[in-house]
DNA sequence: TAACTCGGTGACTGTGCAGTCAGTGAGGAT
DNA sequence: ATCCTCACTGACTGCACAGTCACCGAGTTA
């Protein structure tokens, strides 16, 4: 690789991690093209030399941030089968990429089909690990009969909620994390079997 | 009031129409003035000359919207302290006028913080006769002891999920007429007392 | 060293938008 | 009948933005 390829390629790294940051701090929407090209120190029209056009720009680091996410997950799914502890776990991950939940949580509606069929797709892979982690603490009496795909639309429907409105809930810092416990508990409470067999 | 007024006000109350069904239609944030002068069979200018800008002229519909829906709602409370018919005829509502509070629901992250303001506290005054309604339920032993707050969240977060991600649930149609049953029975189940009290 | 290649440049274009203002004419006042 | 008032007009301004292109010069090749 000779000297002008590897300006090109650091060139274009340049560009997305500047992107990445501005997508992070004020959303996808609002993050233009002449601000990444400002930080990023090249021209405006290099952007355009790089990627088609700004709707790829935001789908090649979004798949990129959602692969690396997803391995983590995966991770945390591998080790620990037990929901409450998933739970907790998957909360913390969002709690460290906060931002970029917030502004997914908040913009989703209104990205084009490509973008937005990507992101429900990782949920949905996301979301099955759950469903499979609630149906086996139903089949050994630790969870109550419950109807799960709705359960679990309440789950990520609040979370949901927490992440877009996040402005509202905290004036600073986290709201997975000033909230964690309360989605936890009222989630396991809402979900524990009635108290027959304990007495 | 003679002719020139009466004509004024008819121009007022037809660019009131008009931007109300577009906003309805389109959201607030893609309805542009041109579209709903144009709809108005109005200059572009004559919008501005009954209302200081588009954002007053949203805060207007959007109040006399909001004093029509909280009234209706009021007359539901006082009908009924049974939480969950409040519940059923809440969802009801929100499936009469659904574009409008799925509308708000997706745009209201990005709306002015005066318009935000006035929409989150109608909702607070709504979510408190709900909070009531649990408190109440609590105390005669229809639901068990639960932390109402964070239950509520639940409740009003999963449907803000659902107008939020509508066009994602269903094609056509009513979002909440599709899932009213599973929401209230899910939330139902949720609530209900152990059984102990029942054997 | 001369010719060529190609990543990078930034002024420019086109589009869409909210908001303005000098001008018009029907309606009202005298 | 005459003048005045004011709701209304729509061309215009200014702005923000994505995307383009003729040109430049460092790096590469012959």
């Amino acid at each position: 690789m000779n000297k002008r390829q590897r300006q090109k390629q650091k060139t274009r790294e340049m560009i997305l991690q500047t992107a990445k940051s501005c997508f992070m701090k004020n959303g996808f929407l609002k993050t233009t093209t002449s601000e990444i090209a400002q930080k990023s120190k090249v021209a405006h029209g290099t952007l355009f030399l790089h990627f088609r056009n700004k709707d790829a720009l935001i789908i090649e680091i979004l798949d990129l941030e959602l692969d690396r996410i997803s391995k983590q997950i995966f991770q945390i799914i591998n080790e620990s089968n037990d929901f409450e502890l998933l739970l907790s776990k998957y909360l913390d991950l969002l709690q460290e990429q906060e931002d970029l939940f917030a502004t997914l949580a908040r913009e989703l509606p209104f990205y084009s089909d490509e973008l937005r069929r990507k992101i429900l797709f990782r949920e949905s892979i996301i979301r099955s690990h759950f469903r499979k982690a609630i149906a086996d603490g139903v089949k050994i009496n630790k969870f109550k009969e419950i109807e799960v795909i709705p359960a679990l639309t309440f789950l990520f429907g609040t979370i949901n909620y927490y992440l877009s409105l996040k402005p509202i809930f905290v004036k600073e810092g986290s709201v997975i994390e000033k909230f964690k416990e309360s989605i936890i508990s009222t989630f396991m409470d809402f979900v524990a079997p009635s108290s027959r067999w304990e007495s």
